[in-house]
DNA sequence: CTGAAAGCGCTTACAG
DNA sequence: CTGAAAGCGCTTACAG
């Protein structure tokens, strides 16, 4: 099937392409005869404008791209959602690509996308990206970036993350209001600003509730995998004889610290309270279930897309660019493995 | 920073645009000397062509166009991971959709898609889908089009699917191996042509092994979720005092019926063994941990973007358009819901 | 109210 | 070996 264009109505109608154009555009200046005239055919024809010509004529074309570490991860593949679909909302659709934790896939990755040029981008940060030239590059060419979840200081623009101090400090308060004493915090690599804020908040609970900080406590894993829960688990039941609480920051560390707890014959919650952190899938369907706190990752990837057409919009209105910074706020979910009814009762 | 284009290029050297472009696509009727130079200031200047020019000019956006049900499903997040890995290699970028398995969303976007004049198309069939005029309009603008696992044989294009039936024959032969005799069969809607091959599956399997086939062990359910697992199994145990088997849909579907198990006091795998279908991050984690068979995702994502890329090269070639069913392997995995030594000891 | 013309940045058939 | 010209399909400033 041959698809139609402006010069096809045109020659239909015996008028030219200038007042086709207009007429789909209902412009002031022609008559309401002609109007409804190419109104009618163009729709008896099925006319579409070619984005291919639109967007070349316009320098835009309507799409964002986005890099994320991994799709497959819960967390993002609903970012990922809450991005396409707003970005749908407004006339934009989205090519999503992946870095798999890749610093130079990612690289290659912004080229794609410059080289494509998107009308925007957004990123979330490989773990193993410690340099920035390339989204410098992005700054430099004068494409909108809106940074999320993974994010830099290293970079001038806007960002949206979760607040994960707050959310740490409380899930570890939680742990305190229900009687743990010794808390052990199972993170990750410090390098991602995340871990680090979640350090801070567990750190700030303790200090509010009198408990002191003891840094044997903190067990560091290189990687977030089940097996990395495992080991931390089990060091920290070598270590010491008195954990009471577990708080994890990721709900695969916390669900493999339960297969440890278990294995040594610990009862949770009654004898070690755990808690993870984004509210995985699995988390409501493991045993006990999983306390967790609950990231908007949905939210997340709206306001990151109502960030960056808000700075697309401005760039072409020529007017002043401001860079956001947003922190969502997180939910406590209290499921089985932090009960405070079981608690409450000895000691 | 403004961006270099050819003229940039060939006024600074005084040649002529055509020789410019000509020069940077290696052109045998350019001198070697003009080739030199147009390449380093070419470097110098970081001249990349307009992709926006180049697609106008050459009719192709170099895009394809994806729409599955729901990112989020682990499955379906493997299966973009294979179409955007694949189609990034390939010198294409993927523009996501999802349907949300909603009908309206999917021609709505089938729409967007053909709109921005993607080079191909692949979709996964939203569950709703029973008519079928959005994807008939994309055969007949010429847009290249494969449809992977939720398909219908009411369109004449590529298609990748898992060998349900005979995956599901492998299941439910894995159970009767370790004993199983009184098999209950979890399913979902008919609709998709998934369920039904995998309940020709199962009754092909009982019939090889001269089980009868009992109806009323055929549980359908409205959804997937985590519950209807639960209900389909309460119902089983109360129907039937004999199951010794359940072969679910779906790892979830598994796990549910795994806690009505448990709460009816059953064993697992001593009483009663059960194999889920997907193989889910979750069904290594929980507790017996669940046997399943295994979808080549990654795999069927790949094979998609070849099938897509060899028909959208054949179209330009003007060659026969030739129409393939790729059927993929799956593989069982056998876990401690289905331990046979246990099952061989009894009777 | 209508239309001829220029232009977006590239490619390529053609002439010299 | 080089370059002028046409054209991809649209939009819009300008002239009439």
């Amino acid at each position: 099937m041959k698809v139609t264009k402006l010069k096809d109505i045109a020659q239909l109608l015996g008028i030219s392409v200038t007042t086709v154009s207009k007429a789909l555009k209902d412009y002031p200046d022609i008559s309401e005869e002609t109007k409804q005239n190419v109104r009618v055919l163009a729709e008896k024809l099925n006319y579409k404008p070619s984005s291919l010509a639109v967007n070349f004529r316009n320098k835009e074309t309507k799409i964002l791209g986005l890099i994320i570490p991994e799709i497959v991860h819960y967390f993002f593949s609903n970012v990922i959602d809450g991005i396409i679909n707003e970005a749908e909302k407004m006339g934009y659709l989205v090519i999503t690509l992946q870095s798999n934790e890749s610093f130079e896939l990612e690289q290659k990755q912004i080229e794609l996308l410059l080289d494509q040029r998107v009308d925007g981008i957004i990123i979330s940060l490989s773990n193993q990206t410690k340099t920035f030239d390339h989204l410098k590059k992005v700054i430099r060419q004068e494409t909108p970036m809106v940074i999320i979840d993974r994010i830099t200081d290293e970079i001038n623009c806007s960002k949206v993350i979760i607040d994960d101090e707050k959310a740490a400090y409380q899930a570890v308060e939680h742990l305190i209001k229900i009687g743990c004493k010794r808390i052990v915090h199972i993170n990750g690599p410090l390098i991602p600003k995340n871990s680090m804020d979640r350090l801070i908040g567990y750190k700030k609970a303790l200090a509010d509730y009198n408990i002191p900080y003891d840094d044997s406590l903190v067990y560091s894993c290189e990687q977030f995998h089940y097996q990395d829960g495992i080991d931390a688990a089990n060091q920290a039941l070598k270590d010491h004889n008195d954990i009471d609480g577990i708080f994890a920051i990721t709900d695969l560390l916390a669900t493999g610290a339960m297969t440890a707890l278990k294995n040594h014959g610990k009862r949770i919650p009654e004898d070690v309270s755990v808690i993870g952190f984004s509210n995985w899938r699995l988390s409501e369907l493991i045993t006990p279930s999983l306390s967790t706190v609950e990231q908007p990752n949905f939210e997340m990837g709206k306001q990151a897309v109502s960030l960056l057409l808000n700075e697309i919009k401005a760039r072409k209105e020529e007017k002043m660019i401001e860079n956001f910074l947003v922190k969502l706020p997180t939910k406590l979910i209290e499921r089985a493995s932090t009960k405070p009814t079981v608690k409450a009762n000895p000691s």
